[in-house]
DNA sequence: AATTAAATTTAGACAAAACTAAAAATATTT
DNA sequence: AAATATTTTTAGTTTTGTCTAAATTTAATT
């Protein structure tokens, strides 16, 4: 597996998980900053690996063989977003793009003596399942904060959106994993919400609320 | 700079050490297991960049800026094997392919936080010197056992060669850096030598005792 | 010094992964 | 259902890093 071929894979993987029923050409190639007919001969050479089923026209999606590699990359990448921040003190926005380097090294006894040096984690920076050994991951029933009804108590348990920008949000605002957060107040007007988190009233822009997931 | 580049610069840097004044095309190829002939492509390309003065025939050698560069990437390989020693439990014999992959990841802050991680350390597992942030490493004047005179109480502080093998044997008869060694007798006949180690007494070949740096 | 040997470079080709531009298939509108 | 728009594929190039085979330069030997 080349670095190319890996990174096709895990976002075939994640396509895969919004559209199970094959995931379009020109999806993948906005994922990957390139041109529909890249992914094109990209898909036919996966196709030949036998880690892709590929007919023209219709989509691409993992066969089991490439659903296993897949999982082992987002599992790679994962830890290794565990680790900068556990271990080096990253912020939650800044470990991504370095992780997409990390997750293409590929000893396996260094994957798992790493899960093991973190305590095998469940769960990344941004709340994303980490796949163990086996590929197996925990799932957890989140809602989004804004499907939670007024006056009820919940915890931050992840992000939708996980870009720079909104991190560094959340991070300003105090916002973090396993934060307690309460509806106080919904205007239906301009969408605001009025929210105690930790203790503090603060108010919440509908965006905020619909990429944050709650428990 | 690609991966391909830099592990061209850590081979002319390493050379170099040996051969100051010009490193063949041919011992290059040697290296990197690779032809004379894409060597020669490389360093046409390399002399573009700045980072090597090559002048057809007469070898090549790192400029200032590829010193600086060449320095980085031996300072993320050696940081990275310590850190697979000592948080990870690897021997020293499993963690030079694996830096060999992780020492192409780029990002400074992250190998600054490592660096800080593992406590700046000042020497790799194989008693190598490890660059600082500015390029700057601990020389320590070590010398290899085989020049040492009888019943002189010395350190084992790294080792010359460091294959697979090499390490293994080492592991087997226990020995590691910080051992204390003595030298009981040398046999001029067969050049085997009788030693003291850890208050152990075992024999060595000549060829341990040439590739053991001790101080 | 001439010859042979070894090292190095040139020229031309190839595979991987990307691209552009044009053609073909599928979807959407009218 | 025909026309238009969108998506996808094909065909042909490009770049990077490699290769082989032949040519050239330097080094070693007789």
């Amino acid at each position: 597996m080349t670095i190319s071929e890996e990174n096709y894979l895990k976002v075939i993987y994640h396509l895969s998980l919004v559209s199970p029923k094959g995931v379009n050409t020109n999806a993948i190639a906005g994922m990957l900053e390139t041109k529909a007919s890249s992914v094109t001969d990209m898909l036919k050479k996966l196709a030949e690996k036998e880690v892709v089923t590929y007919k023209k026209y219709q989509g691409a999606s993992l066969t089991n063989k490439g659903l296993i590699q897949a999982k082992k990359i987002v599992r790679r990448h994962r830890l290794w977003e565990v680790f900068l921040v556990e271990k080096l003190q990253f912020s939650w926005d800044e470990v991504h793009e370095i992780a997409e380097e990390l997750e293409h090294i590929k000893s396996e006894k260094l994957i798992n003596s790493l899960d093991a040096f973190l305590e095998f984690p469940d769960f990344d920076p941004h709340g994303d399942p980490i796949p163990n050994e086996k590929g197996e991951m925990k799932k957890l029933d989140k809602q989004l904060l804004s499907e939670i009804p007024l006056e009820t108590l919940c915890k931050c348990v992840g992000v939708k959106d996980s870009s720079a920008e909104f991190l560094q949000y959340l991070d300003k605002q105090k916002i973090t994993l396993g934060s307690q957060i309460k509806i106080l107040e919904k205007e239906s007007f301009d969408e605001l919400i009025r929210v105690e988190i930790d203790k503090k009233v603060m108010v919440l822009s509908n965006k905020i609320a619909t990429n944050l997931y709650v428990q």
